[in-house]
RNA sequence: GGGUCGUUAGCUCAGUCGGUAGAGCACCGGCCUUUUAAGCCGGGGGCCGCAGGUUCGAUUCCUGCACGACCCA
């Protein structure tokens, strides 16, 4: 299914120029970036050499410096500060979860070995505490001379950092304030850290940097790492129904003569063998068809899509969908496929059906709301949307509704797909579904029964976007034809999104392709709204920046 | 594409009605053997986003640009 579901959207959204960085640089020069203003050379890197070119980086070099030479100092002392692995025998949270109900100031004789990053060091003298931070949570490491002796202790008192990764062997005891922590009778250092931390307290707020330097963000900030845990969550929920409900997990190209299946502009690229071009898929829909045709059934794609389009808080130029084609079924059997599956996911990450979007509520009750998209838009704009569409627009311009001067010349489905965008779809807040749209701007959905102008097709929306797209799936060869000759029409006057006519799809669909029920879900902006992310960029790892 | 706001130390932020700048954290040195944002004393660290303009003088005012956030189309 999918028309245009994923974050790039539909029509409306254009790429800006291409920008050209300046040579020097543009970007901000951050402590950890290695280098700032100059030139973006490789290797490099000896500071105390390069400090003649490198004006106004003492400061930075000061703090990476001050840990260069703590580096040495670990070398000198014949100390991997690098080494390949360490044993560790409990998690942070296992140890929590084993002696967690101690009382202060109680000494158990068991030792266990825990490794992780440094990120609180308290000296007091001839005794500290430091917090060490692994995956499943934090505990604190407490060291003396007693502990691991004098000679030892004033060591790794000299050369240890926040930030640093290190092994931690030692018995489980706890303060006399109660704190449960590991007496360190050894300390490893498994990564020496050269870069400094940013604020304890405040942590890494600054969202350019944020995004920018996804790695420092994550072992900054809980929430940000969280996030990408929940979307695990949420993509195994969904591969769990579909298995568990028949469907075949299938991987088509990503690399693709012609891209089709969406309304979309393309990535191109080259292949130097086959000398010509090949494009980055707009969506992988034809080719799930396909395996329809073959015999498959019930299939479905969870991948990245691309498409060469602007960048935005909802936006970004590669996103992962979920395609699903199912058998013998139509446009109302995959709403309850995204009742079903969607709501699996709410409960996955939230554990009830209702959850908290940017401070609104969301409820995801079933069944949820069906309304006609010609309904919805004519409430909308209090036109009558049925008009053609030299009427329709003299109507909209009465109302003081403006439209794009590019959609004016249609199809009118097009000026339909504005309205909703722009009249309708922020009030769609819990999910509703969104029937049957114009013919013109569906080209691989059916004709809904009754209605030969209109197409089963719907779109969901959840918190006001658009999240799902599908039909019942087109499998009549030769209307499909039809519907990508008139595509291929729209090109020719300049619609670069136009859909392009994929003879081998037509091919394999003059095979007979069972009736069919399809859906694209955009995975990046369900994931916002199950994790309550404002940015399309806080649920990607590593979101594309200019 | 348009508008608004932002960009100051590694981080989080103040500030300068125009006279080249400060705090906390981090860093360096000293004290400190049960801390929890530990504490105390001392120190280093800034092309105040970039480029132009106005001015005796610009980090501050003006314009443009870059990047970011939000809103609108």
């Amino acid at each position: 299914m999918d028309g245009d579901v994923g974050p790039a959207g539909g029509g409306g959204s254009f790429a800006g120029p291409d920008r050209d960085r300046l040579p020097g640089g543009t970007g901000p020069a951050h402590p950890w970036e290695g280098e700032a203003g100059g030139g973006a050379g490789p290797g490099r890197e000896d500071p105390l050499r390069d400090l003649g070119n490198r004006e106004g980086l003492m400061a930075e070099l000061d703090l990476v410096l001050a840990r260069r030479e703590k580096l040495a100092r670990l070398r000198e002392r014949g100390i991997d500060p690098y080494p390949y692995a360490f044993s560790r025998t409990h998690t942070a949270e296992e140890v929590r979860r084993k002696f967690g109900d101690l009382p202060p100031a109680q000494h158990t004789g068991v030792e266990v070995a825990v490794a992780g990053r440094i990120m609180a060091l308290r000296r007091m003298g001839r005794a500290t505490f430091a917090d060490l931070h692994d995956r499943s949570g934090k505990i604190q490491i407490f060291a003396t001379p007693q502990t691991m002796g004098q000679e030892a202790y004033e060591f790794w008192l000299e050369v240890l950092d926040l930030g640093d990764i290190v092994g931690a062997r030692g018995e489980v005891f706890t303060t006399k304030t109660g704190e449960l922590s590991i007496a360190a009778r050894e300390l490893a250092m498994l990564a020496k850290s050269l870069r400094p931390l940013p604020e304890k307290w405040h942590g890494l707020k600054d969202v350019e940097t944020r995004y920018r330097e996804r790695a420092l963000d994550f072992l900054a900030n809980p929430k940000a790492r969280e996030i990408l845990v929940k979307r695990a969550v949420i993509l195994r929920t969904i591969r769990n129904y579909l298995d568990e409900r028949g469907f075949i997990e299938v991987e088509t190209p990503i690399l693709q003569p012609i891209p089709g299946g969406a309304s979309a502009r393309p990535f191109v690229t080259y292949h130097n063998e086959l000398e010509r071009n090949l494009y980055l898929r707009i969506a992988p829909e034809l080719y799930l068809k396909r395996l329809l045709v073959g015999g498959l059934e019930k299939v479905y794609e969870i991948g990245r899509n691309f498409r060469n389009e602007g960048i935005s808080s909802e936006h970004n130029p590669e996103f992962t969908a979920l395609e699903a084609y199912e058998a013998y079924t139509d446009y109302e059997g995959m709403m309850e496929l995204a009742e079903g599956l969607i709501e699996a996911c709410v409960l996955a990450v939230a554990g009830t059906n209702r959850l908290e979007y940017q401070g609104r509520w969301i409820d995801f009750s079933r069944p949820w709301r069906r309304v006609p998209l010609l309904e919805l838009v004519a409430e909308a704009s209090g036109c009558d949307v049925e008009k053609p569409l030299p009427e329709l627009l003299a109507d909209l311009e009465r109302r003081g509704i403006s439209v794009p001067e590019h959609l004016k010349r249609g199809p009118k489905g097009k000026v339909i797909e504005y309205l909703l965008e722009t009249c309708a779809e922020k009030n769609l807040w819990d999910p509703t579904f969104v029937l049957d749209y114009p013919l013109d701007i569906s080209p691989l959905a059916k004709r809904k029964r009754e209605r030969p102008d209109l197409t089963e097709r719907f779109e969901l929306y959840i918190a006001g976007r658009e999240v799902a797209n599908a039909f019942s799936e087109l499998n009549d060869p030769e209307e499909q034809r039809e519907r990508f000759l008139a595509q291929e029409k729209l090109r020719a006057q300049g619609d670069e999104e136009a859909q392009r006519i994929d003879e081998e799809f037509l091919r394999d669909l003059e095979l007979g392709m069972p009736p069919a029920g399809g859906i694209g879900i955009g995975i990046d902006r369900l994931v916002m709204i199950l994790t309550d992310s404002p940015s399309i960029r806080e649920v990607l790892a590593f979101p594309l920046l200019r």
